[in-house]
RNA sequence: GCCCAGGUAGUGUAGGGGCCUAUCAUGUCGGCCUGUCACGCCGACGACUCGGAUUCGAAUUCCGACCUGGGCGCCA
């Protein structure tokens, strides 16, 4: 029965082991090969002379990166790595590895982002990528489990749709038999007809498609989506959701991914709760004051103020009370200043995180709204008709689960915590 | 969509009219090496994205195509 290599220490008496060869020094009549699986690296060293003649052998002919079953004698050596190596009596070879490689495992060379990505499954042998991944699967965890314990339902909503969620964004069209249908870009519009059917509190992880031609660091064509929606419930109370699971993941991926950090040399720092609340007109003032550009209220955020305000918060925080006017027609208005609605941005210091609101659960405050933005009520009679028939009144918001990742681990291009990423350019692997 | 910068061995790079039979590292192959840990030493192998133009001469300049990275807009 393999060991995981992490499992093998001194105090090891006989282990075997499944890996991928990472590294081989030969001294001649001393052999050095680092073994690897996703928990660690173990060295296996071979003395010529006093090794079986079939060990010999293969150590001979294998290549780096590929499969062996190892199994020998564990000794604590202080001089090896981890304070142990594997003396074997077996040595073999499960699967060779072709020469050359097309980019070096080990990291003695880099490789561009491109390369990497057209390689996927060879630098996800790279224990620093195999740590992104192994986070982002405890982010998704930790944010199952707190949603499962405070009672939510996990849903899955439609990816293929007939119409846009909002409008404003470009959507992949598809052929959908006779008809035309499109990639959603967002299960808004169903989730909150889920309320109307008395689920009260539900999630969703999941893609959402979004056809923008962006070149960015931190915008994919596909995305994960992290989507919740809870009735009975305002935008602050959702706020202090978003805040709990914002936490919590740091919290958790702190606690159990402590391999994973050090292998990105990350010292994770959680963040304190509660984040500002930090209503828009107040942060315009404070982005305008710092660059140059002209900035005035009722305009988006671009991207120097959103940068000039995280620095001046330093931590996450929220964006509150957005104009009406610049945010979705689902957004609900404050009831006394109809001019600015419920709505909030989630911002970690480096960009946006999430964005949510209160939304409008009257039916014919949504009709205006939706001709307000130019649209056409007709087309959206599906998702229109639940608010005919009790509707609750709803909050909820969506999360980048990428940016969320990226932003945690400081990585440089939100691609790095997409296994397979989808962009302007690239369709394979 | 707009703007900028690039495409040189498997990988990452140097070189910006003749000094290029193209640098260095890593890799691969062969040889030596019993404690390496970026092992070391000797030798070899391997590349100028494509098409056109300018020129006595183009990896280098110009035009076009293809591909890539990044900034902005927009957003998660």
């Amino acid at each position: 029965m393999a060991l995981p290599i992490s499992s093998v220490t001194p105090e090891t008496e006989y282990a075997e082991i499944h890996g991928w060869v990472h590294e081989i020094r030969d001294l001649g009549g001393l052999s050095f090969f680092l073994i690897r699986d996703r928990t660690g690296i173990i060295q296996v060293t071979i003395v010529k002379k006093k090794a079986p003649e079939a060990v010999v052998e293969a150590a001979k002919a294998v290549s780096r990166e590929s499969v062996v079953r190892v199994a020998g004698t564990v000794k604590g050596i202080e001089k090896a790595p981890g304070g142990r190596e594997l003396v074997p009596d077996t040595f073999e070879i499960i699967a060779l590895a072709a020469v050359p490689l097309p980019l070096d495992v080990s990291e003695k060379v880099p490789a561009e982002l491109d390369t990497r990505l057209d390689g996927r499954y060879l630098d996800a042998r790279r224990p620093r990528v195999t740590a992104v991944f192994q986070v982002r699967s405890c982010v998704l965890g930790v944010i199952h489990e707190l949603l499962y314990a405070e009672g939510f339902i996990n849903i899955q909503t439609p990816k293929v749709v007939a119409a846009a969620t909002e409008g404003g964004t470009e959507l992949f069209p598809i052929a959908y038999f006779e008809k035309e249908a499109f990639l959603n870009q967002s299960p808004q519009l169903y989730k909150q007809m889920m309320m109307a059917a008395g689920f009260e509190k539900v999630f969703e992880i999941g893609p959402i498609f979004r056809a923008e031609e962006h070149n960015t660091t931190r915008h994919l064509n596909e995305a994960t989506s992290v989507d919740v929606e809870v009735s009975f419930a305002d935008h602050h109370d959702v706020m202090d959701l978003l805040e709990r699971i914002v936490v919590d993941v740091y919290r958790g991926v702190a606690e159990t991914c402590p391999y994973p950090l050090e292998q990105l040399g990350i010292d994770l720092q959680v963040p304190g709760a509660p984040f500002p609340r930090l209503p828009y007109a107040e942060a315009i003032d404070i982005a305008s004051s710092r660059i140059e550009e002209d900035l005035a209220y009722g305009d988006d955020m671009g991207t120097a103020a959103e940068r000039a305000l995280g620095e001046e918060m330093g931590e996450h925080y929220f964006i509150t009370d957005w104009p009406t006017e610049i945010k979705p027609y689902y957004a609900m208005p404050y009831e006394d200043e109809p001019g600015i609605c419920k709505a909030f941005d989630l911002m970690h210091p480096r960009m946006e995180l999430s964005s949510g609101a209160q939304r409008v659960h009257d039916h014919d405050l949504l009709v205006s709204r939706i001709e307000s933005k130019g649209l056409s009520a007709e087309s959206f009679e599906f998702y229109l008709e639940p608010f005919r028939y009790g509707m609750p009144p709803h909050a909820g918001w969506g999360m980048g689960a990428e940016r969320l990742v990226m932003t945690m681990l400081g990585l440089p291009n939100i691609r790095e915590a997409v296994l397979f990423p989808r962009d302007r350019h690239r369709l394979t692997p």
